[in-house]
DNA sequence: TTGCAATAATTGAAAATGCATGTATTGTCA
DNA sequence: TGACAATACATGCATTTTCAATTATTGCAA
């Protein structure tokens, strides 16, 4: 194998980003995006956030849940999830009771006024996924959605820096 | 045209969100979870926020900008912006100076110090960009970053009601 | 030209968030 | 069984973010 007198060509590629060819930036320019106008047009009238919106769906979609399991569902650090459940709960939309076999654990559930709201909200959902998905094919649309779902597991499944935790373990 | 007794068949359907098909869902997820690790093990060590990366990317990728045109490219609130923009300078990884041909307008530039790091970060950037794509085709790849760029398009191209940001288009 | 609306950036104050820690409970293994 | 680690949740606190002005400047129409 010949070793090259030069670098490969376009040694530029390696130091400059394109950002529009990135795909975190593009992920996460989309995501804002549909947040901001999701949360302005159809949650702001109900007065309630996006975050709220992400307990809510989640509930809807996946039954009650404990909360730590509501935290990685819905990518919301655990003591941010608690307080909104505290609101969720105050407005009447979520219940919090005490697990049955574990008492240091809890389990949130939508009341019969959360389901109702939720019910409201999923057309204008839908229909804001319809109109972000516009002018994709029915493949395409579901190549996105198979590959966003692989792409998670990626990094869910990636090997990462011992967390605090482990870390207190692996210290002592 | 006949009423139906019934409702039409399957209204369970409309009723209920299958969260894992939805795509808003699934993008804010992959942007969580992007952001946290690329945070936490590539940013982290120099002190840099995810936020304060972004801008950092955009002025290496798209060139010195004013503020306005990078809270859009970064898709960061304004008044945000505004106050990373003076941690970045007092950081000396930025500078801000009045435009030429306005002055109630501000640029905002990469120093040497900037560049230099995005320099440094741009290879676990991309590394990153990989290990989440990891398993997925070329073509599915392309496939994706085409459909985002789409979605993006469509969703700053929707009628929505009046509102403070103005709606400016950026070429990305 | 002048007056007024629009634009760009900043800032005060309130709300939301994240990290570290505290408390209570459960799991485990020596 | 009895320590001790791990887990689940809540909370104090500092930081960050957002919304609503505020200031300064520019564009534009009468």
């Amino acid at each position: 194998m010949r070793i090259p007198l030069f670098r490969e060509k376009t040694p530029v590629k390696d130091a400059k980003l394109n950002l529009s060819d990135f795909l975190p930036y593009l992920v996460n320019r989309v995501g804002v995006i549909i947040a901001e106008q999701f949360g302005e047009e159809t949650l702001a009238p109900h007065r309630i956030s996006i975050a709220m919106w992400r307990v809510l769906a989640v509930l809807a979609s996946a039954g009650a849940q404990r909360q730590i399991d509501l935290a990685d569902l819905t990518s919301i650090d655990a003591s941010t999830l608690s307080r909104i459940v505290t609101r969720l709960v105050r407005l009447g939309f979520a219940s919090r009771a005490r697990s049955e076999n574990s008492s240091r654990e809890v389990v949130v559930a939508l009341t019969a006024k959360g389901s109702a709201l939720v019910a409201r909200l999923i057309p204008p959902a839908r229909d804001m996924e319809a109109e972000a998905a516009a002018g994709l094919s029915a493949e395409e649309l579901a190549v996105v959605k198979r590959c966003l779902r692989r792409i998670y597991g990626n990094m869910q499944a990636r090997p990462r820096r011992a967390s605090r935790s482990s870390v207190r373990r692996a210290a002592v």
